[in-house]
RNA sequence: GCACCCUUAGCUCAGUUGGUAGAGCAGCGCAUUUACACUGCGAAGGUCGGGGGUUCGAAUCCCUCAGGGUGCACCA
């Protein structure tokens, strides 16, 4: 026996070790397990992508169970024998990216990213991006992943930027990214646009103030931003509304907070007679319901009374005012001209960008969009229609199922996607322009800036270059054979809190780009929460840092507490005893392995079947073994199935348990037990087939543990002498 | 407002197609120069949120009520 079994596994010490003699195996890729003979050519593929952690920092514990999840996964259906490939990047991620930066600068030297410029700016960024990088490397390769790291991809890399320019001008000729003029989410902090779903909603206190545009005006007017009614171009009532239908179609001109102003009354049902005094102020370059209402009646929406910094732009003395002193100045005046009626506390909804905290300003902007209600040519369909089918066709299966109600209820209020950003860390629009001529796609031949040709200054949402992640991984637009072999990939694995980021845009753009599916099954995991169930946070400080739990109990200890238990699409909650609970586990399986290699030192000879495998024998082969042997031979090969069609229906969490309660409380508690004094005995006999069943049924537990803890078993797989591969992670699957 | 989820042992959660209620942790009693104190054995603990229905049989399926949570929309 091994002289390392006589002290306590220790985890640190191992693991790094084990991933390096992976790594240098190079058998993390599908080709070179081809190569070595450890999968067939014609093998089936598996594939999965990772999602690319964004290179913001570092990786948490929600990375930790993604991680867990796939390698599990991915490590199964390698000892299955397909040609697995699991593969690795990283997303630029950029609003997140930029602001961290933005906010170091700073804060480290006071300057703005106007200060720097554009190109410095994107140094600064691009080194932050790449010191980020190469943290989360480290942490992927502390968790075990056995990631394919020579197919590496980062989504901002050449040829991902292909894959984007190539979809954009595809996605332009067909008619479904168009420019246009809409009101859009502005976030002033960020100073860019936003789409819908990076909106935050908060309750917050607010007041509804009643008040009157002058004396005479006919009709009071509700509002929680009195400021905006200097901007204001008419006033909408429903139509039945009694009380207001003898003014309709009338206007009046007032000046109202020293602006002139032109108010116009019409009839509209979007108004609700029973909010508020049942008419609206119309603003219609601030609000999108004003502008859809304002467009229906043909009301101007050119008043912009509020810029991108969030003032006032008005004459008066409301000029240069941020929008919040506006509104006590606004109010101020009302009473002071006795024009303010109430004042009512309600709370409201107010609109937060999710990255900067800022209060939206709805304004209105030239932007990119992507049209989702328009029929994809030759498909004879819209593009939300096409995400639907995808999904109720069952082409695509989401786990929990539940979330595939969530996902079409989503989709069917689904609106025209804002793509463009006004960052500038990110895929520039491929848009260039000189004079009336626009260019899109590649930029125009030669030196084109030299020509006067001027390109957009805008840069996309990050999550069209993530839309694309299961094929730009690929290698496409060019027609790898990478491509061909393993999309549409397998599963798709994250947090159910991008169901619609990205899930939702990968189908969308998959759909459209190759008319198939990106995926065939979505696995989505749960929050990973404190011990009291809270998020983990900064704030907070109750993050727990992935690199920190590895070192402490290893990381089998923690992939198995974030494993065991957490079903799909449920918050789990996770502390360190847990943790802890399984670092005593992989001590446990240490010394059982101690126990049983101990005796069959003492054994004549290794037990070895006709055919030269030397493990799991079945049928006659079992026919020497004693009755009460043959049924814990059955009894695991009971666990064996269950424990694979657990992992065939993404039943990870309830395999893991049977595994651990298997080798802990049958295997040593029970088996090991009765097996002492039959091994202290003086039958031969019984002794020698005592410690043939002994040494099978740890073989077939470490195979069965090892997609879960991969390091505690390859480790002692290296000492057992049923080692029939070079490596516990390319040996066969029991069946 | 619309949709979805959850409610099971003190705590955290499992419970795949309906067939005698499970685990981990905590707690209680006992044992122990032992493969392993990173231990073992044992006992205790639940009218499965309330009510109704379907069924020979319901934690599981249906209806309803209550409490908790999440997503989407909206609040002018």
């Amino acid at each position: 026996m091994d002289e390392k079994f006589l002290k306590p596994y220790d985890p640190g010490a191992t693991e790094s070790r084990v991933y390096a003699a992976w790594e240098e195996s190079g058998l993390f890729n599908p080709d070179e397990c081809i190569e070595q003979g450890v999968t067939a050519p014609d093998a089936k593929p598996y594939a999965i992508v990772l999602p690319p952690p964004n290179v913001t920092g570092r990786l948490h514990m929600g990375h930790a169970l993604m991680l867990a999840v796939e390698d599990i996964f991915i490590r199964y259906k390698r000892m299955r024998g397909f040609r697995t490939l699991w593969l690795p990047g990283t997303d630029h991620a950029a609003i997140a990216t930029q602001s961290v930066v933005e906010k170091q600068i700073k804060k480290d030297e006071g300057l703005s990213r106007h200060d720097l410029g554009r190109e410095e700016l994107l140094k600064r960024i691009e080194a932050f991006a790449v010191a980020s990088h190469d943290t989360i490397i480290s942490q992927l390769k502390t968790m075990g992943a056995s990631l394919d790291w020579s197919r590496e991809a980062f989504t901002l890399d050449e040829t991902r930027s292909r894959a984007v320019r190539t979809v954009f001008k595809r996605m332009s000729d067909a008619g479904l990214i168009y420019r246009g003029l809409r009101i859009v989410n502005w976030d002033p902090k960020g100073q860019t646009t936003i789409s819908d779903d990076e909106i935050v909603y908060e309750e917050r206190p607010a007041k509804l103030y009643t008040f009157r545009y002058a004396k005479d005006f006919p009709i009071p007017i509700a509002t929680t931003r009195p400021e905006t009614k200097v901007g204001d171009v008419g006033v909408a009532v429903h139509p039945d509304d009694v009380r207001y239908k003898e003014f309709v179609g009338k206007e009046y001109d007032v000046v109202f907070c020293d602006v002139p102003i032109h108010i116009k009354i019409v009839a509209d049902k979007e108004v609700d007679p029973e909010f508020g005094t049942g008419a609206v102020g119309l603003t219609p370059a601030h609000s999108k319901v004003d502008w859809e209402i304002a467009d229906r009646h043909e009301l101007s929406h050119e008043t912009i009374i509020i810029n991108e910094y969030a003032k006032m732009t008005v004459d008066g003395r409301l000029r240069d005012m941020k929008t919040t002193e506006a509104r006590e100045t606004v109010v101020e005046w009302l009473k002071s001209e006795n024009l303010l009626e109430k004042e009512e506390d309600i709370t409201q909804n107010i609109a937060t960008a999710e990255r900067t905290g800022g209060i939206v300003e709805p304004l209105p902007k030239l932007q990119w969009w992507v049209e989702v209600d328009k029929e994809v040519p030759g498909r004879g369909k819209t593009l939300k229609e096409l995400m639907l089918e995808a999904v109720r066709s069952g082409e695509i299966t989401i786990l929990p199922e539940h979330f595939e109600k969530t996902y079409v209820h989503w989709i069917e209020n689904l609106r025209d996607w804002c793509i463009s950003r006004q960052i500038w860390y990110g895929h520039r629009i491929p848009v260039w322009y000189r004079g009336e001529e626009a260019v899109v796609g590649e930029a125009p031949e030669g030196d084109w800036a030299r020509d006067g040709w001027v390109q957009d200054e805008d840069t996309l949402d990050t999550w069209f270059s993530s839309g694309l992640w299961t094929f730009s991984t690929l290698g496409w637009p060019e027609e790898t054979n990478d491509f061909k072999i393993y999309h549409p990939t397998d599963l798709l694995e994250t947090g159910y809190d991008i169901l619609f980021f990205w899930i939702a845009r990968m189908i969308l753009m998959t759909e459209f780009t190759l008319g198939t599916i990106p995926f065939r099954a979505v696995y989505l995991h749960g929050l990973v929460r404190d011990a009291q169930g809270r998020k983990m946070s900064k704030s907070l400080g109750n993050n727990m840092d992935p690199l920190d739990v590895a070192a402490k109990f290893g990381a089998d200890a923690a992939r198995m507490a974030l494993i065991v238990g957490n079903t799909p699409g449920t918050d789990m909650r996770i502390s360190e005893d847990k943790i802890k609970g399984y670092k005593h586990f992989a001590n446990k399986l240490w010394n059982i392995a101690r126990f049983i290699l101990e005796a069959n030192t003492n054994a004549k000879s290794v037990p070895e079947k006709k055919n030269g495998s030397k493990t799991w024998p079945s049928g006659p082969e079992r026919d020497h073994f004693s009755s009460r042997e043959r049924e814990i031979l059955e009894q695991i090969d009971l666990l064996t199935k269950e424990v694979t069609v657990d992992i065939e229906e993404f039943r990870v969490y309830m395999a893991a348990e049977k595994i651990y309660h298997y080798a802990w409380h049958e295997l040593a508690d029970k088996i090991l037990e009765e097996s002492k004094p039959i091994l202290a005995g003086s039958d031969e006999a019984a002794k020698d087939s005592r410690r043939t069943l002994l040494l099978t049924l740890l073989d077939r537990t470490l195979r069965l543990l090892h997609p879960f803890m991969p390091f505690v078993t390859e480790e002692i797989y290296q000492s057992m002498p049923t080692k029939d591969a070079k490596f516990l992670m390319v040996a066969k699957w029991p069946s």
